[in-house]
Formats: structure tokens, sequence, C-alpha cells
DNA sequence: CTAACATTTTTCCAACTGGTCAAAATTCCG
DNA sequence: CGGAATTTTGACCAGTTGGAAAAATGTTAG
């Protein structure tokens, strides 16, 4: 599994609070929001970071303004500078992640074959999973709280391509190249297994011992989710596959 | 997917503060627990099955306790004289939720054949993200945050109990009764796909849409679950069995 | 260099947090 | 019933929380 680029977790700006620069010359009929200065964008990038960590795992209750500030680097007053408060920070990350968290069931693309569109989809999810944990733990805390900040997005745009990838599984099964199941439980059970090593990492590893819980937990991980998808559990004697 | 019974969660007694018992009749070289009230039974359970609720949403810190109160009914003085303090409540909730949770491994057993005790464990595994999605919840809330608090049963307890049934599943494989994979992978994502159903019902429903994210995605779950274990996806022409 | 703007710090606040305490109300039991 | 023990309440507290205001300091284009 070689390392994969996927844009860390960041979105599309929001200029800080423009003070109270609305008093004076009121005559403009929209306030022009003036191009992000070098340091908004670098104090956002980390401040945006510093959330990440605190956000993915005490949840948005959990976390507090003052933590993410020290994780930052900088007081309270001045990360509230870049945002005006904490939902907005939070919603930030959930618009970025969103849009990384689809990304690798969009390729997942109808004119190839089933068998290695879905194993590369298990293997991008999975370095997924290794390579942005926070992320995983960010989208599960949202989750388990009921997903109030990203509901509708989850109603419109996810069911939409989950739709739609089911619709392709659909056509394969037709086409006798896959095993005819329900498609959405199919999809489930790969969301599932991969976030599976991203958010429960720590019993992974406590289970897996020092010896097999170290970085070749992911390959091996890879490998048995394979196998199963390919054949399940059932033994086959004839084992001349490469 | 009959209804199952298992016990709520609910763990050993802890007598409420004995108030300043100890001030007077320093006498006794230990002060006899005194055993619990019909009232300190019933109101330590509501308040146990209240923090479920808001720990399950919110994880540890997003909790507070004046909201446990508030959903138990009763002032947070109140509650604070049978629980001295938070940590207390979460901590009978994990001890008692832990016990539940690795029942279902327990009883896969080794002299039975390996496709029925691995059915059946999904099953139990399953009714129980169908039936007690709050414990579930709890348990991955503190899975998130890195385990703090159960930490060493996670690698004591829990790691033995897997160490064991891996040895089961790797005599199944030795008989050729199992085809030959990772056995901790294999235990991961059973406990993967299960706990999602819990964790992530809200996305699961939102996905299934209101057709078939009813009661029913259970079942569909189990039946698709039961062929992916059996044969993974490749399809089979030949569709004799039952 | 300097005025205009951007950034940072200091100070402050009201609401909320976990938790205490003594007094009042209730329950229990002989 | 009556007294002892248990349970509940109301007032309170120190520390934390999200956030506002304004003054102080940097930065930069003209």
């Amino acid at each position: 599994m070689p390392p994969i680029k996927v844009k860390s977790v960041q979105g599309a700006p929001a200029a800080p609070r423009q003070h109270k620069a609305d008093a004076k010359a009121a005559a403009q009929p929209q306030a022009k929001p003036r191009a992000l200065t070098r340091i908004q964008r670098e104090k956002q990038d980390v401040i945006l970071e510093a959330a990440l960590e605190v956000f993915s795992m005490h949840g948005f209750r959990g976390a507090t303004i003052d933590q993410i500030a020290e994780v930052a680097g900088m007081s309270k007053p001045n990360l509230l500078y870049y945002f005006p408060r904490k939902e907005e920070i939070h919603r930030r990350l959930m618009a970025a992640l969103l849009e990384t968290w689809l990304a690798p069931l969009q390729e997942m693309n109808a004119d190839g074959d089933p068998f290695p569109e879905i194993r590369s989809y298990i293997r991008r999810k999975l370095e997924m999973a290794r390579d942005f944990p926070r992320e995983s733990r960010l989208f599960a805390n949202e989750m388990l709280q009921g997903a109030p900040r990203i509901i509708e997005m989850i109603e419109v745009d996810l069911k939409n391509l989950v739709d739609e990838k089911a619709k392709v599984l659909l056509g394969w099964m037709d086409q006798g190249k896959l095993a005819r199941t329900d498609p959405y439980h199919l999809i489930f059970s790969i969301w599932a297994m991969t976030q599976h090593y991203a958010d429960f990492d720590v019993q992974v590893r406590a289970v897996l011992g020092p010896g097999r819980g170290g970085e070749g937990r992911f390959e091996d991980a890879a490998r048995y989710l394979e196998s199963l998808f390919l054949h399940g559990l059932t033994p086959r004697t004839n084992t001349k596959g490469s």
C-alpha cells in the first residue's frame, strides 16, 4: 500500500471577522470581502489542524476553545479572531471532511470489473484509515451524536452517491460478474471494516499485541479483507492462484 | 432474529456516600457497608439509565451532570448523593458494559462447527447492535477517546479472550473446515460490521431511505453478512443450496 | 516614513461546570 | 406513634467555558 495523496482537511476560505469595518464608510452596498492575507491562510490552517486533533478525540461538546488554542499555539481571543465561534471551526472541518470522505467511492467505476474496483476501493479506504485517522474519528464522533450538523448532507449528497453506486453494483450482478447480494449493505460493510481500523485503533493494537500491532497491521487487514470479499470463509482445497 | 434477553447495563452496587458517618463511632475498624435500600437500588438504576443516554451521545467530557440529572428526573445534588462523582457513574457503566460486550464471543464454541458458530456469533452481535445501540455507542465513544478508562481491561481480559478464540479459529482452519486467513482480523471484521449498525445508525437509515431503512434493515444486514462470510462476493452459478 | 490596516494581547464577563454543605423533608422501623 | 436514618432540596462555591471589547502591537503599501 504505497503512500497516497489526499489533501488534508481544509475547506473554502472564510475571512476573519471584519472588525467594526461596517461602522465606517457605510456607503458601500456590499462590504468587499478583501482576499485573505498570508497570515490569515496560515493561521487558519494551524487552527483547523489543532481543532481536528481536539474535536476528533472529544467530540464537539467535549472539545474546548482553550484547548484548541493551546494546541494551535495561540491565545483564545487570538483564535477567535480567525473563527468567530466554535461551531464555525467545526463546520469548516466537516465540510472539507465530507468531500475527502466521499472521494474514494466516487472513483468506483462502472466500466471496470467488479473485483478490481471493489478491491481498490477497499484499499483506498484502508489507506485513509491509516493516513487520516483523526478525520475518521471526527466523522465517527459526528455520527455517534446523530450527525446533527451534517444530516442533510448525508441524506442528500451521500444518499445520492450511494444510490448511484448501488446501481453500478446491481449492474455487475446482472452481468453475473458479482454475487447477488444487497448492494447497500455491501457498501456499509466496506465502510464499517475500514473505519474500524482508525476509530478502534487502540483496541486493534491492544488485541494484536506489540508483535503484530505494528505498522504491518494495515497490510494484514488489506489481505484479509480481500480474501473475505473474494471468497468468504469457505475453505477452497484447490488453492492454485498466485 | 427473535428477541434476546441480555441484562441491561448495570453492575455491582456501590453504596451512596455514607454521609459523615465516619465522624461518629470511629470505634469500628471497618465501616460496615450496610446493604442498599430499595430506593437506593431504584435510583441508581434510573441514574445509570440516564447516564447511558447522555454519555453514549456526547462522550465523557461532553456529558454534564446536570444533563444526566435532568434526564433522570432529579436534582444535581440529589444525583450526587448516589454517585459522589461523574467518573464513578461512567465507571459503573463501563464495568457492566464490558461484561455484556464480551459475552457473545465467549459463547463461540470450539466443539461446534465453524459456520454455525460464526453465523450465530454474528447474529448475536447484530442483535446487540439492534437492542442496545446506546451501549454500543458508549463503547465506541470510549474507544474514540483512546479508551483511557478501560485500556487495561482491553489489554488483558479482551486480549486473552481473543487470543483464545483465535486459537479456536486456527484449529478449524487446520481441520480444513475454514478458509485459512488471519483469525484476528476475522474477529475484527465481525466487530466492525455489527457495531456499524448501532454506531452509524443515522447514516445507515439516511442512506437506505424511508423504504428500506425500517426495522427490516437488521434482517437484511444479517442475510448479507452471512452470505459474505460464507462465500464472499464471487458469483456462484450453481446455486443449488437450500 | 507613516497612515491604514491586520494581528495580538489584556481584561473582562455571564453562563455553566463539577461538587459541597447544612437544613429540611421524607421514609423506615420498632 | 416517634425517633433515627435516609433522601431531597436550596444556597453556595471556585474553576472553566464561550465569547466581547478595547487597547497595544505589527505589517505593509504608497
